[in-house]
DNA sequence: GATTATAATGAACAATTGTTCATTATAAAA
DNA sequence: TTTTATAATGAACAATTGTTCATTATAATC
């Protein structure tokens, strides 16, 4: 008789508290490191019992996958809004949008960047790691494949592949990265900039300026 | 009466495990990464019993330490012996020489870039493995520092400092070694090496060229 | 207020970590 | 050959790892 219904119930905490260990699980990674965030660690940082973790995902290594999907998700979104709203613009606009954009303080701080470099130092030995990682990597390149295609159409160089100047440029991105990561103190971001321009204007002088602004 | 003298006695085997188990950490950071790397990992690699190491180095640490400084040691012989090697050479003369150094096979093959980075991963939250990986990485950046001040005393570029042009290369270089990291299977020394000349020519077009050569 | 579904807890678990040290093996010196 | 110094062994250790699950707490429904 009163089995006509019963109703999913008191699932107003469950997600909070699913955040909170995603949260933890990164900051934890910041702080000592992803070698050593152990579920002591998190739930130390997060504040809840020790059954959390297996509670919400099946196991530790499913909260360290969430959080980094958590995370890659954030940059994707600023990533893609950003190059949607330059569809149409000329190439010379699209990169220099782009590249602001991956020098820009809410991707290229600190914890973001430390975050990413841990997840990928265990990417080589984690094939789940690696497919998030790897899929970022190939949205970013194909991205600045694309453009550089259209800024070599807009002023050929002679004997020069656009394939060629793009992977120097992606390079150098990657490079400000790691750079970024590892002296993040005396790392000016205005000086990575500059630099990136100085290599820009070089290759397509009617385009762009050493300043950094287009021509 | 007998107390004449106590000599050291058979140190023939010592030296030898000692570095067979330098060697089998070095393996199994390769093999399983850093953090996968148990005292139980390394001495089955090396066919060693369980004390071995408490017994050659103090800990765990001190063999991780001494590896990366075995391992370091290797880059900055081959580096400064090319260095060496192009003293009185010019500036064009000696970036041909160094970049084909740090993209050369002998530094940049699979074991030993994983091992490089494996180790910088754990840079950041150990002080010691930072003072190994942060030195290398200054004579590395000091070093084509001041090969493109060179380049730019004997070709002055308007409105560009050196040290913006050695900004870029260097994070090229690092960006290369990233991406060999990456995708060894892809990765073509040839291409990055083409890519790395476009960067020099298009900046110093009266000392090199776009096929690698030197003007 | 009583019932019920489930979210949260934390003691207990087996497995693995790095380290210790009494014991054994071995090569050089007496 | 005997003695001696030390290199090598591996069982035993405490500490820490991630996971389990019986128990408790709590909010929605009856």
């Amino acid at each position: 008789m009163s089995k006509v219904k019963r109703k999913p119930k008191r699932l107003v905490n469950k997600p909070l508290n699913r955040q909170k260990l995603i949260q933890a699980t990164l900051d934890s990674i910041v702080d000592v490191g992803i070698e050593n965030t152990s579920v002591t660690e998190i739930l130390d940082k997060a504040k809840l019992s020790r059954g959390m973790i297996n509670l919400h995902f099946d196991n530790k290594e499913s909260l360290l996958l969430e959080a980094l999907k958590f995370y890659t998700d954030i940059y994707n979104q600023t990533f893609y809004k950003q190059l949607e709203s330059v569809k149409t613009a000329s190439p010379a606009f699209k990169m220099q949008t782009m590249v602001a954009h991956d020098l820009d303080i809410c991707v290229l701080n600190r914890d973001y960047v430390v975050i990413w470099y841990e997840f990928r130092g265990k990417a080589r030995t984690n094939e789940l790691y690696r497919q998030y990682t790897d899929t970022r990597y190939k949205r970013f390149r194909d991205t600045y494949y694309s453009i550089c295609t259209e800024l070599v159409k807009a002023e050929p160089l002679q004997g020069v592949s656009s394939k060629s100047i793009a992977h120097g440029l992606i390079t150098m991105i990657e490079g400000m990265w790691i750079d970024f990561y590892l002296h993040s103190d005396s790392f000016k971001r205005s000086a990575a900039k500059k630099t990136f321009f100085i290599y820009l204007t070089a290759l397509f002088p009617s385009q762009f300026t050493h300043k950094g602004a287009l021509k």
